[in-house]
DNA sequence: CTTACTTTCGAAAGCGCTTTCGTTACTTGT
DNA sequence: ACAAGTAACGAAAGCGCTTTCGAAAGTAAG
């Protein structure tokens, strides 16, 4: 491996100045400057990231842990997204995203320790459930961080403004003239799925329009199986709903083939609206209605929240929420 | 922060016997072990990676390219698959994966320069494309290397048996009677588009089975749309296919949309079968019927490939062929 | 009581880099 | 001519850790 003192050799100045002209220091005169430039490009010379970040204590590394669950990770079709937009932004500045284990020298570690053992400038942290441990244990250190699709008093946050959601879902709804919708919800322990409810509730409450106890039913965690049980139920009462607001795209795909297979027909006999509108929804027959997360712009603002703590060095609280947008494709239609 | 300094100060002992309790050396007694070992914990010290790095070359981490023609990284719904199961394969040994960017100190480098500079154990190469230059230097360099979904005699390799998987497809076809059998290829440009064409001609050839030049057709970079477009293009001839097989799951659905507005049904009048097996296959209707490609076990295999190159610290060629298998689902029938 | 091991520990060098603070030599103004 | 400033460079310490090698002390054997 060639190192400074490689190239400090071969053009007779010291390892000071060349570290230098690598850091663009003014005071080294512009003939040495490319003397040293030269020797660098001839040499093939590579600084050493470690040896960098062990004096600056700064190592352009972004950790990313995905807490979510379903257990699938990086395969969790809305997260991968924001996660893919955020990596696009933060690359701009020059940070690498590392994804960690959780065992140092194979033992067990948090997230935490891990994070400090690498030496990260900041973590993002991709949540939907509340009050996960290793989450609280991050977001109270000092350490900046921004966690995508949660709430919290402790860290910036960035989610998308899920009552405006709601809202839109019902409206929908009910300018097809339904009045009987029910609300296939996600899992209470997670932040978007709380906030989709109450956000039901309250659409619903301002066009006067009544929530019996049973049309709000439980989805799980935002699985396709939850979502087709969810939609068994419903489709049990003696009084049915006409239309139904998933807070997932995956319960509604789920609630959708359940209704197919009481050889019932959406949006014929069934409206349903989704959540996410992730890259399927369209694809899907019928063609889902949903509410569309700005994945992208989600993760551009989460990178700006934490590149900015990361400037500061200090980190701070701050809270961005983004709009959302109705889609109106297939699986929605005037009332029977 | 806390550091072995600070710990060897507290209890009295070098910083060499705490570098040894914390690195398992047996020269040390059981009881200083004792003694240290509490410090560790009293003081909260956690060792600091970048200065072990510094001294023992050894990173624990692992890069990973993603290099796909649609350009959505982390979102292309095989490549993810495979890297979630290739990182929960390596964290079990302790390695941490990074997704590096391409530029340092705001200079833009190759990938090589990129894992040189941060010092990677090996890295693992997410590619589709043939002939992509940042993949040959890559792999041209001694660094351990792995590439999945395509062949090289540089590098280890792990893909699919995508001649079976050709087989698979068609003889399910002819086996429900349909002999006018068109495919649907991915871009010359891909090793597995190439491998899955080739695959399908041999498959044809074995039956028997005639196929006209205009049946194969080039169906872009497996996305959506260009399945839809070859689709179309397949309908308008005037001795149509009744069966196609595409090179994806996303071409298929491509396909089954395009056979869909022009008012036709799948499988009554056309028999389709994707490859891949996404996530969604079993959701869209009709629920696809596919060749599954077992994303745990390419991801588990290239972990392994990429492990034993990492240990035996020299970079080696090895090749792993992951079989496939048929999933029968709804999108392919009896000819009419 | 030697001799020869075996245990247990530590000094010190080194990994590759940054940064502070001097030093030297050279300008400039008067 | 001299003071005062500026430009260009380097010595050395330090970041936190590992590892080699030698020293000291303890133990067993003769």
């Amino acid at each position: 491996m060639v190192t400074i003192y490689d190239i400090a050799k071969k053009t007779g100045f010291s390892v000071t100045t060349v570290s230098k002209v690598l850091n663009n220091y003014s005071d080294v005169s512009e003939k040495t400057k490319k003397a040293i430039k030269a020797a660098v490009e001839e040499m093939d010379y590579l600084p050493n990231s470690h040896a960098r970040t062990l004096t600056t204590k700064k190592s352009w590394t972004i950790g990313v842990v995905f807490i979510e669950s379903l257990g699938i990770g990086v395969k969790h079709p809305f997260f991968n997204a924001v996660i893919e937009s955020f990596r696009q932004e933060v690359e701009i500045e020059g940070y690498d995203l590392l994804f960690v284990s959780r065992n140092i020298s194979n033992q067990k570690k948090s997230y935490l320790d891990h994070f400090r053992y690498r030496g990260v400038d900041g973590v993002v942290i991709v949540c939907s459930t509340y009050d996960d441990e290793q989450v609280k244990e991050l977001i109270e250190d000092p350490i900046p961080t921004v966690v995508i699709d949660m709430s919290s008093d402790q860290s910036s946050v960035v989610y998308s403004d899920n009552y405006e959601g709601s809202r839109l879902a019902v409206d929908h709804l009910q300018s097809l003239g339904h009045t009987r919708i029910a609300h296939i919800a996600g899992h209470e322990s997670t932040f978007a799925g709380e906030q989709r409810k109450k956000g039901f509730y309250q659409a619903m409450k301002a066009l006067n329009l009544e929530v019996p106890d049973e049309y709000v039913v439980n989805g799980d965690y935002f699985s396709i199986e939850g979502g087709a049980r969810a939609m068994k139920s419903l489709l049990e009462l003696e009084k049915r709903p006409t239309a139904v607001y998933a807070a997932g795209d995956s319960l509604a795909m789920g609630a959708i083939n359940a209704i197919n297979e009481q050889g019932l027909r959406v949006p014929e006999d069934l409206s349903v609206v989704g959540y996410d509108d992730i890259e399927l929804a369209q694809y899907i027959h019928p063609a889902l209605t949903t509410i569309r997360q700005q994945t992208d712009l989600i993760g551009q603002e989460s990178a700006k929240l934490l590149l900015k703590q990361i400037d500061c060095k200090e980190s701070y609280v701050a809270c961005t929420q983004v709009p959302v947008e109705l889609i109106i494709r297939k699986s929605t239609g005037p009332v029977a």
